[in-house]
RNA sequence: CGGGGUGUAGCGCAGCCUGGUAGCGCGCAUCGUUCGGGACGAUGAGGUCCCGGGUUCAAAUCCCGGCACCCCGACCA
């Protein structure tokens, strides 16, 4: 394609809005434009970039026998009322209502649809196993989109969905998508780990998750090198280590004694005020669990993981006001605890399980203005609750194997969840089976970004010029830089290579732009084409250039030898 | 949900404190000279200073209200 006919707007200097480096690049690059928050537009390049990344989906997708289709945007809210999601789901769902006053919703993903279908469509066993697929817009009404299209209000997902007779055939439906996954990300060229995830508002028994490792993303997952074990901090468990300054019993208290600690509430003030270890604080944080408050208590070293306080309790939690903190313990923020409560309290007490070895003792706020206490020791001063709620932190152990966990910061590109029958039973998703008996149908539900795809290739593979593509999905395979605009010679020479590559499959941009040779050599380096030609004043010497964006290293070739080399250049791509 | 920041030409910004003819760089248009790593000169186009209200002889600037966008936190009690 010639660059005269392609709408490429490059930018020099980075958006002022953008924090991301994929955020700044693609919208240098002329990928992408900002439309609103959360909302982006895909211009040509970023279309192409798009339109590579989805053929790879679908022919994988294809190939583990899923059949693609497209489901509607706008549904009737009594589907999303029958699976229980239109009252579960807050604001993030976007809502309106048609002429006669109908409640709609905008999908913010499509199980209802997909499982209204099957419950029409679907009535025998021998009718399964199906999987259906689409790439398809979903809205969601982020509280706040970040970091370019990384996290917007409006993105296309390729979302499919298995439909088994029994758990058996699930799990076969799930590695199938599990193995396809793999092959996307892989043939993608992005670097990614699947972790063991929550399942959150989905639903459902299991799920993973794909994160790519990038320092833009908004998850965190702890990998173990040695076993393999890898899930996101959000229910990884792990080992906890008692740091060797704070094995040692500090006080020998007998039971807890007063010490006055004026002003001082935060761990760090308290602990070096009583010169202790941070591991040898409990840290008391109250929630308002549904409507009732709560306190978490976690070591002092250690971070309190929102979401696992809440799969324990069942519900949503918030921190606490300060003026609830005060109310459910008597005490200000900073000076709470789980020993010396009001007698009439009835606060639910919940301790993190490394809390429970050892008969350690701990430092902890007193209930009382500008007092904490010493020597606490968990079941004896106190009979707390335990549950896994701390947040797995960089070298505690493996919960498999013990070795050291690593933690990595990454984007969600995918992620599959086994559903069992949650949509397929409140919407009639059934089959007669082979003793005529009616079965609901084990579902599975599967997603995937592509927008995060590429944002997340970006993120792994940039230097200070530009971006460089995984050769799978750049928006052009070739690009062809010819450095006099108005040259007869370049201009045939450029031609007969653009078409000679054209020809061996290449997709080729083809810059005859009249720019100066600077603004060219730029724009090819922004947008990252994994390997460029550059046709100048030697083409009448029969002798053009050759570089791979990744090194960056010219090497001069005969125009005969061009396509030879710029194909072996671009195999040996990644 | 809480906190902070920013809205001035297509983009990046200054001007605001201390009210008085709206500026700079890039980009864009025309001409000329240039032409292998974001050229130079000349000329020119381009503005609802986010919106609404208030104060004032006079508001981009001060005050009030709203909106939009960005960032941080959503634990460190």
């Amino acid at each position: 394609m010639r660059a005269t006919a392609l709408f490429m707007p490059t930018v020099k200097e980075d958006p002022a809005d953008a924090e991301a480096v994929s955020h700044k690049l693609m919208v240098r690059g002329g990928f992408v434009r900002q439309f609103a928050a959360g909302i982006y537009i895909m211009l040509p390049l970023g279309w192409r970039v798009m339109q590579r990344i989805c053929r790879i989906i679908r022919e994988e997708m294809d190939g583990i026998g899923a059949l693609e289709m497209s489901m509607p945007t706008m549904h009737p809210a009594d589907v999303w009322q029958a699976s229980g999601r239109y009252d579960a789901i807050g604001q993030e769902m976007f809502r309106l209502q048609d002429r006669g006053g109908r409640e709609m919703v905008l999908a913010m993903t499509h199980e209802e649809v997909f499982a209204w279908l099957a419950s029409r469509e679907l009535r025998s066993y021998r009718d399964l196993p199906q999987a259906w697929y689409q790439l398809q817009l979903k809205f969601r009404d982020e509280p706040r989109p970040k970091g370019g299209v990384l996290r917007v209000r409006e993105f296309l997902m390729k979302d499919s969905y298995s439909f088994d007779l029994d758990e058996a055939g699930l799990a076969r439906s799930y590695e199938m998508h599990s193995g396809a996954y793999d092959r996307i990300f892989e043939r993608c060229g992005i670097e990614v780990f699947r972790v063991e995830s929550d399942s959150g508002f989905m639903g459902g028994a299991q799920a993973h998750e794909y994160i790519s490792p990038s320092a833009a993303g908004e998850d965190r997952i702890a990998l173990c090198d040695a076993c393999g074990y890898a899930a996101n901090v959000e229910l990884a468990r792990s080992v906890a280590h008692i740091p060797d300054e704070a094995t040692e019993i500090p006080w020998g208290e007998t039971a807890p004694r007063e010490v006055p600690t004026p002003e001082k509430r935060t761990i760090e003030e308290v602990s070096a005020f009583l010169g202790v270890n941070a591991a040898s604080m409990i840290k008391a944080l109250v929630y308002v669990a549904g409507d009732q408050p709560v306190m978490a208590l976690v070591r002092g070293d250690h971070s309190l993981h929102e979401s696992k306080l809440a799969r324990h309790l069942r519900t949503e939690v918030r921190p606490a006001h300060p003026e609830e903190v005060l109310a459910a313990t008597g005490a200000e923020v900073g000076f709470v605890g789980p020993v010396g409560l009001p007698v009439v309290s009835t606060l639910r007490v919940i301790a993190d399980e490394s809390l429970q070895s050892g008969p350690r003792e701990y430092a902890a706020g007193a209930n009382k203005p500008h007092t904490h206490l010493v020597g606490v020791v968990v079941g004896r001063d106190f009979q707390p609750e335990y549950a896994d709620l701390r947040e797995a932190q960089e070298g505690d152990g493996c919960p498999q194997c013990g070795q050291s966990l690593a933690i990595v910061q990454g984007i969600e590109v995918a992620n599959i969840f086994k559903l069992g029958t949650k949509y397929s039973e409140p919407l009639g998703a059934t089959v007669l089976d082979e003793s005529g008996r009616e079965r609901p149908i084990v579902m599975g539900s599967y997603g995937i970004g592509p927008a995060r795809i590429a944002a997340a290739a970006v993120e792994q593979r940039n230097d200070e010029r530009g971006i460089i593509w995984p050769k799978a999905i750049a928006p052009f395979d070739v690009h062809i830089v010819q450095i006099q605009a108005d040259d007869p010679v370049q201009s045939e020479v450029s031609l007969a290579l653009h078409d000679a590559l054209l020809a061996e499959g290449l997709e080729v941009l083809w810059d005859e732009r009249e720019e100066r040779p600077g603004s060219k050599f730029a724009d090819a380096d922004l947008i990252g084409c994994p390997v460029r030609v550059t046709v100048g004043k030697k083409a009448i010497d029969g002798l053009v250039e050759v570089q791979p964006r990744r090194t960056g290293e010219r090497e001069e070739v005969a125009v005969g030898q061009c396509v030879a080399r710029v194909l072996a250049l671009w195999e040996a791509t990644a």
